[in-house]
DNA sequence: TTGTACGCGTTATCAC
DNA sequence: GTGATAACGCGTACAA
């Protein structure tokens, strides 16, 4: 950069420098450190400076200098978070709502995307850790062992989100989604049906997911059931790959009276592909997902899904990282509930 | 934060402080200097010295502090941007392309989002500046004269996304919005269609939905056609407001024979609720949307649309913000290609 | 090619 | 309550 390297030179006006709190001082005719403390410990100023610095301040239109800043106090007022990825329903509705709690305590969000690769991840919480964020907002809790030793060092706090164990050295805010995927398990039981089939999303980096497939797995075995291997299948977050893996289930023998999905995606390619097909939704086949997008609803034949409240995920996530940033009381995890939603794509198990 | 006052106090190991460029400096016996070089300039230290001290730095696990970084070179290496709103189909994918692109060439994202309101639009600029970042990718282009001044007086380049336009102060990345619908306009006149209506996204603080419309409506005009008032909605993007919004276009006599609507929520709401109250599409309506979203060819019946390569709208937009923060030739915007993707919600008009 | 030394714009400690 | 002033950790003219 330019340097300015004679402290005599004569500027224009006589003065010194263009930018900073050194000339808002200069103007107001106070010392650097009023100034400072104007922004950021405002009671301990008397009134009357107080209100001169401010003109000066917004007059001159002056922006404190955030590196400057971070630099000095140690602390950049910004909070990283790692998403697998950012434009799936229930993380986007997350994003949202953390974005507005971090915004209205004076944080900023620094979003990163690690496209469910472990290996990226890491990689992005080192990007995240050099720009200097307060604090890190991660998704899930299983990691490599070489990232877990990344997070042990850091001198940092951070948390696991959308997942919920109380055994975690970091805490968690999340649902608990084995147990919500029993709760499903329950109601398709109390329906009468005893022939399941699953679609999961792939369980490879991605803990919910497994803790979803494990949910049902469990649930079942308590009844003494099982899901046949030919009617479980995995597959990635998208409706055509629903529709496939819909017809793959169905292909079990005996076929499946109920299809559980892993997601919002799968669960609107099996009821679209069941409508193709001519299975009729619930009368031949009930079948359910996880999360409730809108689309959910919207359907000609509206879907039975686990209902998260993703934005209080976003929201408590936020609050609680803050809470841990500023030292408040025992910080400790929080459980968001999730609820079955009943439409229309459940229903008796078929006699025959 | 813990200040070090005495200079030459007796750190256990004798050294002076933990942190730090200079300790890898003292370790690989050079100066801080070359430490620096060898970060941000490597071809000017020789290779000898490079490998040293690239060994100390890894042996110690160091990573430069971005905050000094930035306030002593006045640049962060990260780059802003402000979307109305990040879970939604096109943005979302751009947003994506984006972060790539930018990570390709070592920049960060800072990602803030307006929800189409113009003041705080405004607030988040003015934070992202305050945070330091480099450059600004905006989306839109119509601002208001506060907004303008600002950026104006701004010291670091921007540019208008999601839209093109030749005649801007700052270089747009984008489709032609206008264009794209009069394409469409032509191709459904093509189909015999002369009664319109459209179901358009809210044009308030959204120069590309005022764009779509007024496109629709010049591209009508071009034909001696207009659509009449009663068959013109305008609407948030939601499936709900889709399907409330074609039956209101409907109720218009005599009934228009295609629906034009402004985004892909609003397409895929107004095709399902046709189903819903039994209006055939294509035979008695044909209904085409803006944005092509798996959903789009995943409905029942696959809805003809606009697409736009919103992921190259992310790349194109990260690429060129680059290139003006490094001082690349003149630069100059670019419109990104749209085309219309046939499929089964658009036929002849029906005959009576 | 390499080293020296200063400054980037704040915050925070200490004395008043 | 207020003012001096020393860091914070790095980049970079300039000298060697």
């Amino acid at each position: 950069m330019t340097r300015q390297n004679n402290q005599t030179a004569a500027t224009p006006q006589g003065a010194r420098k263009s930018t900073g709190l050194r000339q808002v001082a200069a103007i107001a005719g106070v010392s650097t450190a009023t100034v400072s403390r104007v922004l950021n410990n405002p009671h301990s100023v008397s009134e009357g400076l107080r209100t001169r610095v401010m003109m000066v301040i917004d007059q001159l239109g002056w922006v404190p200098n955030a590196a400057a800043r971070a630099l000095s106090s140690n602390r950049t007022g910004a909070v990283g978070a790692i998403f697998p990825t950012l434009g799936v329903g229930d993380f986007a509705r997350a994003i949202d709502a953390m974005q507005d709690a971090l915004s209205a305590r004076n944080y900023l969000l620094l979003l990163a995307r690690s496209r469910y690769d472990a290996d990226l991840e890491l990689v992005q919480a080192r990007k995240l850790v050099e720009r200097g964020v307060d604090g890190l907002i991660l998704v899930g809790r299983t990691r490599s062992a070489e990232y877990e030793q990344f997070l042990d060092r850091l001198s940092i706090p951070y948390l696991n989100a959308f997942v919920y164990d109380e055994a975690t050295p970091a805490p968690c805010v999340g649902p608990d989604n084995a147990r919500a995927m029993a709760e499903m398990v329950d109601y398709l039981v109390s329906l009468g049906h005893r022939r399941f089939g699953m679609i999961a999303q792939t369980t490879r980096n991605n803990d919910r997911a497994a803790a979803r497939r494990d949910g049902v797995r469990d649930a079942l075995a308590r009844y003494g059931l099982a899901i046949q291997p030919q009617a479980m299948a995995e597959g990635e977050w998208s409706i055509a790959e629903g529709r496939k893996l819909l017809r793959l289930t169905l292909e079990a023998t005996p076929r499946p009276t109920a299809i559980i999905c892993g997601n919002a995606l799968l669960a609107i390619g099996a009821v679209l592909e069941a409508a193709a097909i001519g299975v009729a939704v619930p009368e031949d086949l009930s079948i359910v997902g996880y999360d409730d997008t809108e689309m959910m609803s919207e359907l000609p034949t509206p879907v039975t899904t686990v209902r998260v409240a993703s934005e209080q995920v976003g929201q408590c996530a936020a609050d609680l990282i803050i809470d841990m940033l500023e030292g408040k009381s025992p910080v400790t995890g929080a459980r968001i509930p999730s609820e079955i939603v009943v439409r229309q794509t459940t229903g008796p198990v078929p006699h025959k």
